[in-house]
DNA sequence: GTCTATAACCTGATAGAC
DNA sequence: GTCTATCAGGTTATAGAC
């Protein structure tokens, strides 16, 4: 939920606020997405999760494809923005790379939906709805940084592009499958501040040491 | 496609073989859900691409969610029997995770429809329809090993839970989403053997690089 | 075992009132 | 802006013939 804390109160009784049942239309939205993706998606379970009726969603979007749209852009567009925004070319390529990964991690993190969305979008269309920007953008990033290190000698010799994809998937896998690995942290909310700053750590620990080149041993 | 090389030739008029009707409606099942999931998925389209009707489908199978269950049954169950059987314990730590990585890469690599159903069944379903000893096997066994090998000082001090899950992630991730990130490897078959040996290779790499106890410096 | 209907229901989308 | 009512098309599942 990227937007609008408006959206999440209950809707009090007849207001008319176009901003506000757009913007909760679109919340209730990424929520169902989140879950069923495009085709899956009940406009019936939208409409009643934001309190109004279907009808509303047809007043406000076009049809259920022009709404999916707008929540993948929403969701995506402004975080691939703050990762582009990074100036990461002056930094040496391990701080680059941590600090990429820790700024996709805490993004991910604070919606993961985006995780959901990202799977479900790539599956079962292969993509077709992805904003752009996004692939390219966060892997020519991340290629970009494992080449320097390579070729400073810090990274081992690593495939970049397989790599970049390993460290993606790295961020983004427990988030996504959450609900299938939760016996094994047994009694605890696998969407806790707690456990998703547990997660971030040990994924950054993970990948700056699945890239790090080997050190001379005496 | 777990079984029957049967089910992957033209259907021949007006055969009658039970076996192999029902071989090939668990097939083109698997290949629909793997792309939809249990709700998006068409039993009219598993028909069509078996080639007989959907009628076909109810005579073999008591309802839709029924077929699923089978359809996950046979992908996952088979898989993890031979994960089991692969007596780790006598190895060394790092033995045992490249052992039971490989392994996991190339039944993964093998039937990448497995990875698409495990995002999409743990996505959708919460994981409803898991069949219960995937989960607890496959994480138990990778989570003994990384303890093992923490305790021995060849695996850095990581926490193995979430490691167990970003191994399995790093395996699995490519070949869900390989369809967005295509553009890279512009021109070439993601699904490829080569590509497939490839990811398989890197994969393994970064899982063994990503554990490995920091080596101490002269 | 396999087919052709068809029942019963669900769902995206719209018309028209307020 | 929001609602009620409703249509048209799609989808699961079954009945009954061959």
């Amino acid at each position: 939920m990227a937007s609008s804390q408006q959206a999440k109160r209950k809707r009090s009784l007849s207001v008319r606020d176009a901003e506000a049942t757009k913007a909760q239309i679109l919340d209730a939205a990424e929520q169902e997405f989140a879950i069923a993706g495009l085709n899956a998606a009940r406009t019936e379970t939208i409409a009643a999760q934001t309190g109004v009726t279907k009808t509303m969603i047809y007043y406000y979007f076009e049809n259920k494809e022009a709404l999916y749209q707008e929540v993948l852009n929403r969701a995506f567009i402004k975080p691939i923005d703050e990762i582009v925004q990074l100036n990461l070319e002056q930094l040496p390529p391990q701080a680059a790379l941590e600090s990429l990964t820790q700024l996709f991690l805490q993004q991910t993190s604070k919606n993961p939906n985006i995780a959901s969305i990202l799977f479900l979008e790539a599956i079962q269309n292969r993509g077709k709805y992805y904003p752009k920007q996004w692939i390219e953008q966060l892997y020519g990033k991340l290629i970009a940084i494992l080449e320097q290190g390579i070729a400073q000698g810090v990274f081992r010799p690593l495939e970049p592009r397989h790599t970049a994809v390993n460290i993606v998937g790295t961020c983004v896998f427990y988030l996504a499958v959450h609900e299938n690995v939760k016996h094994l942290w047994a009694g605890s909310r696998m969407l806790s501040k707690a456990m998703l700053q547990e997660h971030a750590q040990e994924s950054l620990n993970f990948v700056l040491a699945g890239v790090r080149a080997d050190v001379n041993v005496s």
